[in-house]
RNA sequence: GCCCGGAUGGCGAAAUUGGCAGACGCAGCGGACUUAAAAUCCGCAGACCGCAAGGUCGUGGGGGUUCAAGUCCCCCUCCGGGCACCA
């Protein structure tokens, strides 16, 4: 249907030009596909230029989307800021790289090749060719020679590759490890991926935990870097910081061993070849005084040698064990409650030689720090809680210095001097730590440590739609790397997806069998393939060298291009997606290829495209979808209402008659504009001169308008407030319709301020920028003009109006020069006729002016 | 529980450095044009009192600093997000 529906000529313009009235009509289902045409004929126009142009480089990068088939609008807000940055930038001179790609391997394929028996590879590339054309009507200008796809093996030998490389530098190993496993998936989830005891993709499913082999990425080798580079990444925002610095979770504390016990008798059997030390990690050896028990993780190995001689012990660490994976299912491991049982063994404290009993307890993490603590109830709540309900001693052995310290147990705080701790009694809590953490080391019991919460990335999926790990398994040389010249392992084409557990590879004989590379012998592949995040952690380097068919980029080039600028994308991949890159960075640095440290200069991530008040969602049936917003209103008005209806970084709530509205706005531009482009024209190429009258009061504000948008386009990016002033602009304009139509506004100012208003909306309504442009007898794209300059001359008002108060209370304005100073704008305000009102008989104690601002009277 | 955000008209929001609260837009109301409607154009519009001039109140709540607070400080409430038995 068509959205705008027709109006009646303005008399004026009938009059003149009667026969055109259908020009008239702002139409961008007419207008849109026109210039797609013409775009899409000159691809050099949204090229990255080559690194020798000469020019500063500019990357904007917005967040690869999965190709489902369909755009959603939070593609369609993300998009829209990176492409109005990306425009901005072409316009200010620089060379500009503005890629797109797709995120394309993953589960959706493989969902739909059962539903549909589409093979995964056809089904995400037919959903490529659609979203494409959706950009494409969007106006989206990418530069689709570097187009990255992720599920080709053009792209993904590279991951092969890199596996590979990882794999020599110990960066990669195999370990059977507990693991999430999706039953809907039908396969492994990282950490990460575990929402709330449920899958990611699937929030109503419970992630079951099962033993397998797993290929791991050692990311843990770069905790600390990663969280040290946070501190320099001031580009981006604080929110994604702190979330990554909790996610490393880096923790100062100390190893202590405390001894065990040597039993005589029976008990013994089973503990011989049995550490006689438990290992404890703590971050507050400084309580170590106040230990009442050792607490072992039910999963610990001395447990297990413990129970190997107590059946009635093994039973109930076997129920305690069954409980926790249930409640880990469940996501809510934090809320079951405390409870151990006793092993009957002790362990003896390393500083005082004092004998405490060892449980087993199920709040003990069995893969957070060595999996055994010291339990001081004292000083901690849980082990207090713990304590209690088993009666446990209690001992306190920190005094708070802050007299206002609750004297209630447990006493949680760390400034207070030690009692009850032998010679290290009135030490404070940091000296008493490092005195400790010395005696430990000399003793040879213990050192400083520090933790971190992040675990090693298990990118092993039993899936057939992903990259295939470029190992094979050979019964007589192990682990082979399959040879550089040997990849890429492609995927087979004829491959039948079933429900059925496993890798879906390992029913393909063709695959698997294979020649062991070193011995030839009769070998087995690996039929685990990768997790996608391995693609989108470095997607964006193969951008910048697509086609390259020797090595995954080119370092020269990617050094001209890195860092990343401007990297664009959602919140909701602050963790996952964002700590893979960075990790993947520093490796790509560790093998030599780059120089960066880090991927993106500057991170933004956007809001929520709200609808009636929830995240729009196909679950919470609340989605709009574009191609309806775009059929209707058109694709600038769309882009223009997603940057319009709220500051880029907050949530957007989705309103049709905001869109309905923005596209009003966008009909009254194109009508002014068609409607004085004849006069323009006349002027074009000549000299504003010195404009006064209503000239310069348009001039005037036409400049300051460009001095708003430049500004925020340099950093502030609140693109609603410059879709408003360009609005406010156009009504300045419009006002002033009679006097226009009577040519009160030499053709030169018409011109200047036509052209401008059009090179103002160009990066965010770019098919009616370029269909005014070309309206205004304009050569070459409006996509190459230079940005507008703001005149600072032009933009200053000559006259201020400044309000005028009496005790905070606003009272009046006075109109002032606006180059007044103090005295003059006092004098000013005090001649004021109310002013002269309200001060009479009392007496002015203080007078403030601020110039420029205003004056407040302080009157008794 | 801990760590981040946020709360401003009927609605989305603005106020960039402590300086006229509500720009811009939506919805609404009045008018012009029209046989009529739509579209368009012009105007009104935070709340309360008042015929008006004008006045009082007002940025989640309470306190404070200041000539001046949406903005800074202290305390609290609610909403959203992240983490959560991490020793």
């Amino acid at each position: 249907m068509s959205s705008i529906s027709a109006f009646r000529v303005p008399s004026v313009y009938t009059r003149r030009d009667m026969a055109d009235e259908n020009e008239l009509r702002y139409d961008p289902a007419a207008i849109e596909p026109k210039w797609q045409q013409r775009w899409a004929a000159e691809p050099a126009l949204y090229a990255a230029e080559p690194v020798d142009c000469g020019k500063p480089k500019y990357y904007v990068l917005e967040m690869l989307p999965y190709p489902s088939g369909q755009l959603h609008m939070g593609h369609v807000r993300n998009y829209s800021i990176g492409d109005s940055l990306a425009r901005h930038m072409w316009m200010r001179g620089y060379n500009v790289l503005h890629p797109m790609g797709w995120d394309a391997f993953g589960l959706p394929a493989e969902n739909a090749a059962l539903k549909n028996n589409t093979p995964p590879r056809q089904w995400t590339l037919a959903n490529i060719a659609a979203m494409k054309i959706q950009m494409d009507r969007l106006g989206l200008g990418y530069d689709w020679a570097c187009e990255v796809t992720t599920c080709l093996p053009e792209y993904y030998r590279w991951n092969q590759w890199f596996f590979l490389r990882m794999y020599e530098k110990g960066l990669v190993y195999r370990k059977k490890s507990k693991v999430n496993w999706c039953p809907e998936c039908a396969t492994v989830l990282a950490n990460e991926q575990v929402v709330d005891g449920c899958c990611w993709r699937h929030e109503t499913t419970q992630v079951d935990q099962r033993d397998l082999v797993q290929w791991f990425f050692r990311i843990t080798a770069y905790a600390q870097e990663l969280l040290d580079g946070l501190d320099k990444l001031d580009g981006w925002p604080e929110k994604v910081r702190t979330m990554q610095r909790n996610w490393i979770g880096r923790s100062e504390g100390t190893d202590v061993d405390f001894f065990l016990e040597e039993v005589q008798g029976p008990g013994t059997k089973g503990l011989g070849t049995q550490p006689t030390r438990i290992r404890v990690f703590t971050t507050r050896v400084d309580t170590i005084f106040g230990a009442t028990s050792v607490q072992l993780a039910p999963q610990h190995e001395l447990v297990a040698a413990f129970t190997a001689a107590d059946s009635k012990l093994k039973a109930q660490v076997d129920e305690m064990i069954d409980q926790q994976k249930k409640a880990r299912e469940a996501g809510d491991l934090g809320a079951i409650e405390k409870h151990g049982v006793p092993t009957g063994r002790f362990a003896v404290n390393p500083y005082n030689g004092e004998r405490v009993p060892i449980w087993v307890a199920n709040y003990i993490l069995a893969d957070y720090g060595t999996g055994a603590i010291m339990s001081v109830p004292a000083h901690d709540e849980r082990d207090f809680e713990f304590a209690t309900k088993y009666g446990l001693p209690i001992t306190q052995v920190i005094k708070p210095t802050d007299p206002a310290v609750p004297q209630e147990l447990p006493f949680c705080f760390e400034e207070g001097v030690l009692v009850n701790s032998g010679a290290y009694d009135g030490l404070s809590c940091e000296e008493a730590q490092k005195r400790l953490q010395e005696i430990a080391e000399r003793g040879a019991f213990g050192e400083p440590k520090v933790t971190f919460r992040l675990k090693d990335w298990g990118v092993s999926r039993q899936r057939f739609w992903g990259t295939p790990i470029p190992i094979i398994h050979c019964e007589s040389c192990g682990l082979v790397q399959v040879p550089d010249d040997q990849l890429p392992v492609v995927l087979p084409d004829q491959i039948e997806i079933t429900q059925q557990g496993g890798s879906p590879l390992s029913r393909v004989p063709e695959f698997v069998n294979v020649a062991c590379p070193n011995c030839g012998r009769p070998a087995r592949r690996e039929t685990d393939t990768m997790d996608t995040f391995v693609d989108s952690s470095w997607y964006f380097y193969r951008y910048t060298d697509a086609k390259n068919a020797n090595a995954p980029f080119d370092s020269e080039i990617v050094k001209y291009w890195f860092p990343i600028d401007q990297y664009i994308g959602g919140v909701e991949h602050a963790i996952l997606h964002l700590i893979y890159s960075r990790f993947w960075t520093r490796v790509m640095r560790d093998l030599g290829l780059i120089v960066n440290d880090e991927p993106a200069r500057r991170l933004f991530t956007q809001g929520m495209v709200i609808k009636d008040g929830a995240k729009m969602s196909k679950s919470k049936g609340n989605v709009v979808s574009p191609d309806e917003m775009v059929g209707r209103y058109g694709a600038d008005a769309t882009r223009m209402y997603a940057l319009f209806a709220a500051p880029p970084d907050r949530d957007l709530d989705w309103q049709e008659d905001g869109v309905a509205g923005v596209s009003r706005f966008l009909s009254r531009v194109w009508r002014l504009a068609t409607k004085y482009a004849p006069v323009a024209r006349t002027g074009r190429g000549q000299s504003v001169g010195v404009p006064t009258g209503l000239s310069l009061k348009l001039l005037r504000k036409l400049h300051q308008t460009i001095a708003k948008i430049t500004l925020d386009f340099e950093g502030r990016w609140h693109f609603n407030t410059c879709v408003a002033a360009i609005m406010e602009l156009v009504n300045e304009i419009q006002a002033a319709d009679a006097q226009l139509a009577a040519g009160e506004v030499p053709a030169p100012v018409m011109h200047e301020l036509l052209r401008s208003l059009v090179l103002l909306l160009a990066p965010f309504a770019p098919y009616l920028a370029a269909e005014l442009w070309e309206e205004l007898g304009e050569e070459g794209s409006i996509l190459r003009a230079p940005w507008p300059v703001s005149d600072p001359e032009l933009a200053k008002e000559d006259e201020l109006e400044i309000p005028v108060q009496i005790n905070g209370k606003l009272v009046t304005v006075v109109r002032v020069a606006a180059g007044a100073d103090a005295r003059a704008i006092e004098a000013a305000a005090l001649a004021g006729e109310k002013i002269q009102m309200r001060t009479a008989g009392k007496t002015v104690v203080k007078v403030i002016v601020v110039p420029g601002k205003l004056v407040n009277l302080v009157v008794k």
